[in-house]
DNA sequence: CTCCATGTTTAGAA
DNA sequence: CTTCTAAACATGGA
């Protein structure tokens, strides 16, 4: 069987991606026996976990469940242990059996006493690696907020109605609403019509509901296309990001550029008219 | 060689 | 208090 890689090239994980992850390592990474693991050059991703402990948790033991918040995947791995995996900016996992071949970058491997082996490939290290006790103490000590998957529409709202600022800023920050980065703020933006700078308090209960509305549809069918903006539907912005000629799917001219939130965010103003 | 992409943390300004 | 901006981190690609 040949080295199965989940992800290559620059792909930045937000929730879908971190979702389709979450699937790859519920179908390849749980319930069979960890031999040993392998970290490389994972110390500043490790932050307070010591290497030797974790080491300790998994070798011997299995993973028997996952749960994700946000951009954050967690494994069981068993008692009151969990494994916590942050993506960072270029994390993936790739999963193939014992010798073959084995990619740069690898920061975690888990090796499976039946010769498998589950690695996780973090190339700038942005993302992190911890032994955690509670995923729920750890979300609230990191102040992370609601999850986007798992937010009624009137809970999304209510939220909406509890922050300032641009609408751009609220999706993105991670304390205000968990899972969305730059480029899915931008495709929930340009599903829902709205333009990026829009500011919270002048929106409308129409509005809130176009974005919860958006903002369901696009991470479905992000998870539908397994993250890849190539097998995203026709009407999808991300595949235009940064495309040299790139035409707006609905009026056929070029997506713009702006600065917003300290970020690039892309939208067009045939759907995204300049707020007031 | 420089600049850029991105998430998160931290610092500081408004 | 909130909101916004920018730098730092790592590293390959343009």
């Amino acid at each position: 069987m040949l080295e199965e890689t989940f992800r290559k090239g620059f792909i930045v994980p937000e929730l879908p991606d971190v979702e389709v992850y979450k699937h790859q390592l519920e179908a390849n990474g749980l319930r069979k026996v960890i031999d040993h693991i392998e970290l490389r050059n994972a110390d500043r991703m490790l932050g307070d976990t010591d290497a030797e402990v974790l080491r300790g948790r998994l070798a011997g033991h299995s993973l028997t469940g996952t749960a994700r918040h946000g951009k954050y995947l967690f494994a069981r791995i068993g008692g009151n242990a969990w494994l916590m995996l942050h993506f960072g900016m270029t994390g993936y996992f790739t999963y193939g059996n014992d010798g073959e071949a084995d990619p740069r970058h690898n920061v975690l491997v888990l090796f499976y006493k039946d010769r498998s082996h589950l690695a996780f490939n973090c190339r700038r290290k942005l993302g992190a690696i911890a032994l955690v006790e509670n995923p729920e103490e750890f979300i609230r000590k990191k102040r992370l907020g609601p999850d986007a998957a798992s937010l009624s529409e009137s809970g999304f709202s209510e939220l909406l109605k509890e922050h300032g600022g641009t609408l751009k800023g609220f999706l993105m920050n991670q304390e205000s609403l968990a899972g969305l980065g730059n480029v899915y703020s931008d495709e929930i933006l340009f599903q829902a019509g709205i333009h990026p700078r829009t500011r919270l308090d002048s929106l409308g209960d129409s509005e809130r509901k176009a974005v919860y509305r958006a903002m369901q549809k696009v991470m479905r069918l992000a998870v539908e296309a397994e993250a890849e903006p190539e097998r995203m539907p026709r009407t999808f912005l991300t595949p235009l990001r940064n495309r040299r000629n790139a035409e707006c799917p609905f009026c056929g001219g070029p997506p713009k550029r702006i600065s917003a939130s300290g970020r690039h965010a892309w939208y067009c103003p045939c759907r995204q008219p300049e707020p007031r």
